[in-house]
Formats: structure tokens, sequence, C-alpha cells
DNA sequence: CGAATGCTTGATATGGTTCAAATCCCGTGG
DNA sequence: CCACGGGATTTGAACCATATCAAGCATTCG
């Protein structure tokens, strides 16, 4: 078994259960899925637009994007996978990719089969549901992005991005005040759809009244509730459905 | 059969099929869903934001569209829904709303209870599996939306718009050069995260130069490949793995 | 220690917003 | 068939948030 010493894939599990109901039989299936790991380097594509994977790509260490692209060459990028997500669930049912995915630090994956995963969704529908439910989740995310861009002002995208972020590390939904977030401006303008140069003006507001500082790969927030409210944020999106008694399973 | 007459799921086989491989049985199956009319009034929000739904939203006539919202109050378009389309087809797995779902026109629906379509997806794991890729595909639109809105001008964010939907109406993924479209100029903003006057302008300026007229509630297009240059649009997200040869199935 | 990459700041330009008012269009009732 | 009313569209003028361009500074890494 290739994984049964270094990173391994609990926490995929532990990210699945608190959606999803599975079973000890089908956590175990899913921990014991081969995977092979690897190194991406920073601003590096790891699947590039219009390639056909074979593998999804779990992240143990780093930061992933993924990014799309306007035909003048500049980027957006749409998503952002910390470790423990899974960067192209949505890949083993859809391979081609319809968008680019690509390390913004120095990331560690795991590389997991489509083949390996079609046979355990198979064989354990509901882990095929928490599959699912997952691609689901993922996607009020991105919904909550196209908010953010198309309507907020560039003071409260960089608020309520950091304040999603700040959710999103912390394994039991609860805000983390200081979390890693290794992505340059630059990246964060292309997170939000501004420029780098205003990303670095409306991070030094943030930081002048007192809500957050971001310096050294690292955010360190000050006043959690000031952040939220001037971010116009509420985690609903990321919670609901999340908490135990009102997870679902379809079949038992 | 509440189904017997009337209109039907044909249609949403037909977008199933499209992309994912159902058998004769399998689709019988859905066509034998109970399913129960009704009309909604424009503007009406049909599901709000935090409610729990219990069935699904399946478009006979008219338009939808999935709202995010703004603490401030204003409103993101982030995903449009056409007949055809279930609009909500992630609740089965997700019931609890994290954006409302309002007709932009008047609209007629089925409602397909969701315990229904629980049972035929944990019957037939092809069609859960069709569902599952139908949200990804969903998924896959939704981040171009995010390019859309955070990195292009607003001239060619319409002009995008404009063919994803031109392309969207066809049931085999041909633009249609004219197509209805029952939204207003302010439903335009708030696709494309513009003012209704911006979107006037620019509306203006693509008539004026010969790409697109949209009056009547109906877009008429002049010129098919200028529009599409313009828009920077180029449809492979929503073709990708759709190609007969290419359509997959976990299982046989 | 040098080079590259990322960060910071300033000055200027501009695309899109805002506010306000006029006109058009279509459905409705007389 | 016509008059009326209300939403939708259109246009103009002033303003502002963010982009652009350009330069200097700080860090990190080899």
């Amino acid at each position: 078994m290739p994984n049964s010493t270094g990173p391994n894939l609990q926490s995929f599990v532990d990210r699945l259960s608190a959606r999803s109901v599975l079973s000890g039989e089908e956590g175990d299936a899913i921990l014991s899925l081969p995977t092979r790991a690897s190194q991406v380097a920073a601003n590096r594509d790891f699947v590039r637009i219009g390639e056909r994977v074979a593998h999804c790509c779990f992240i143990v260490d780093g930061m992933m994007g993924r990014f799309g692209q306007t035909t003048e060459g500049t980027r957006q990028i749409t998503a952002l996978h910390l470790p423990g997500d899974v960067a192209d669930l949505h890949s083993v049912v859809r391979p081609v990719g319809t968008s680019a995915i690509q390390a913004l630090a120095t990331t560690t994956v795991l590389l997991i089969p489509h083949k390996d995963l079609r046979t355990v969704a198979t064989r354990f529908p509901a882990v095929a549901e928490a599959f699912w439910r997952d691609c689901v989740v993922d996607a009020a995310v991105l919904s909550q992005w196209v908010v953010n861009v198309g309507r907020r002002d560039a003071k409260t995208r960089m608020a309520h991005l950091l304040c999603e972020m700040s959710v999103r590390t912390g394994n039991d939904r609860a805000p983390q005040m200081t979390y890693p977030f290794p992505a340059t401006q630059a990246h964060l303008g292309d997170m939000t759809g501004l420029t780098s140069v205003h990303v670095n003006r409306m991070l030094r507001t943030l930081r002048d009244i007192g809500l957050v500082t971001l310096r050294a790969r690292e955010v360190e927030i000050h006043d959690w509730n000031r952040l939220k409210a001037l971010g116009d944020f509420n985690a609903d999106y990321l919670d609901a459905d999340t908490a135990p008694g009102t997870r679902r399973r379809l079949l038992n």
C-alpha cells in the first residue's frame, strides 16, 4: 500500500464527513485508495485548460488555485484550494479541464487515480453521494465569488476573501485568527479581479484601520467582528447542511 | 400519473443524455417521475436564501436566475436557467439554498420532489452519476462567470453573455442567431455586475457596430463571428466531454 | 553579494457609476 | 379604438473608484 507511511487521506475523509454521512467501511475504502505523492512548484500549471486528466489532486500542503483566462492573457482565479481539499474532484465525472490548476506556492499533493475513485464510488453509493455533495458545496463557494467580484467594492472584496479563507482554513469551521496564506499580492488581484497595485492599497487600509495584517505569507486578523462586517461576510454558504443533525444520506 | 398529458420531462432526459450515457430504462424512470406544474410571476423569489426546499424546479418555459445578495441590498445573478434546465439539481444533495432563485419573466416550472429524485438516483447509479455530472457542468459555467465579471470590460462582458446564451439556447450546442431573452436591462446589469445605465450604452454600441440587437425580449445576432471574437467567447466550457465519443459512464 | 521577485508609493488617466430627466412601450380599462 | 399609467429604455453631465504607468525599496534565494 503506497500510503502506509507519510501523508495520507485522513483529512479528505474528515472533510467529506463534515458534510456527508460515511460509515467506517466507506471511510476505510477511501483511506486505502492508492496515491502517488508529488511536489508542485509555485506558479506552475499543474493542469492546463483542455487537458484530459486521469487522477484527482489532493492537497497535503501549500495552496492551489483554479484559473480562468482571457484571450488577452489576463488571468482570474476562480477557486482556491487548501490542504485537505481535492482541487478537482469534479474531474472524476468530467476529466477534460475547463480551467487550469496552478500551485500558488510550493505544494505537496497526492494524486488519486480516477479509476480507483470510480471503483469506490461504484461500490459505495454513499461515497458517490459524498463526492457529488462536495462538488455542490464547491459550486456554492463559486457563486459567492461571483457576487464578491461583481458587486462589492475593492476594500469589501479583500475583507470578504480574507474572512472566507479564515473560516475555510480551520477544520471546525471556526474562523482562525491567524493562518498561512502563501499567495502574492498579484495572486490576490487575480482572485478579486483587481490590480496588484490596488490590492496593495486596500491591504494597507485594512491594516491601518486595525482589522488585518498580511505579512510573510501569513494572515493575522486583529478584529474579526469588524472585518466580518466590513467584508459583508456570512459563513452560511460554507456551513449550510453541515451541522451534525442536518447532514443527509440518500440511502441507508 | 400527473404528467401523462401536458409538459413533461423529456427535455430533461435529453439534456442529461447530451452529457451522460443513460439506458432506455433509466430515461424512462426519469420520465415517470411525478411532477406538479406551477407558474411563477416575474421578479418573484421562488426560493429564498436559507430556505430548505423539498423539490427541484424544472423549467418548461420562461427564465430563472440564481441570485446572490449583498447586505447593502444589491443583487448579483450568478446563474441563468433556460427551459430544459433544472435550476437547482444541487438541492437534492444540499437542500438548504445558499442563493435565491427568482423568475426573470413569467415562468412555467415542473416541481419534482426530492424524495422521488433520490429514489431514482438510488435505484440507478448511472442516474446519480448523470445528476452529479450536470452539477459539475453547471459549476464550470459558473467559473466562466467569475472570469467574465472579474476580468473583462463592459462591452466584452455583454458580448460574452449573449454568446453563451446563444449556444445554451440551442439544444444541439449550435449557436442560435435569434433567441428569446425575456430579461430586462436591469437584469442584464445584475448578470454582468454593471449598472443598467451602462448595460444600455453597451447594448447600443453592439447594435451600432452591427453585432447584435436586443429588442422586445429577443436577441438577434447579426454577425456571430465578430460577436464571438469581441466577446472573447469559446464554447469549450459548455461542450467539453459532450461529444458522443467522449461521454463517460463510471459503471456499465 | 547579486539578481530576481515581490512590495510600496505617487501621479495621471479612464471606464463605469450616479443622479436626473425625458421618452418609449405595452397592457389595461373605458 | 383610444387614453392612461407604469415599468423599461434612453440620454446627458458630473463624479469617483480603480487602472495604468513609472519608479524606488525590501526580501528572499541562489
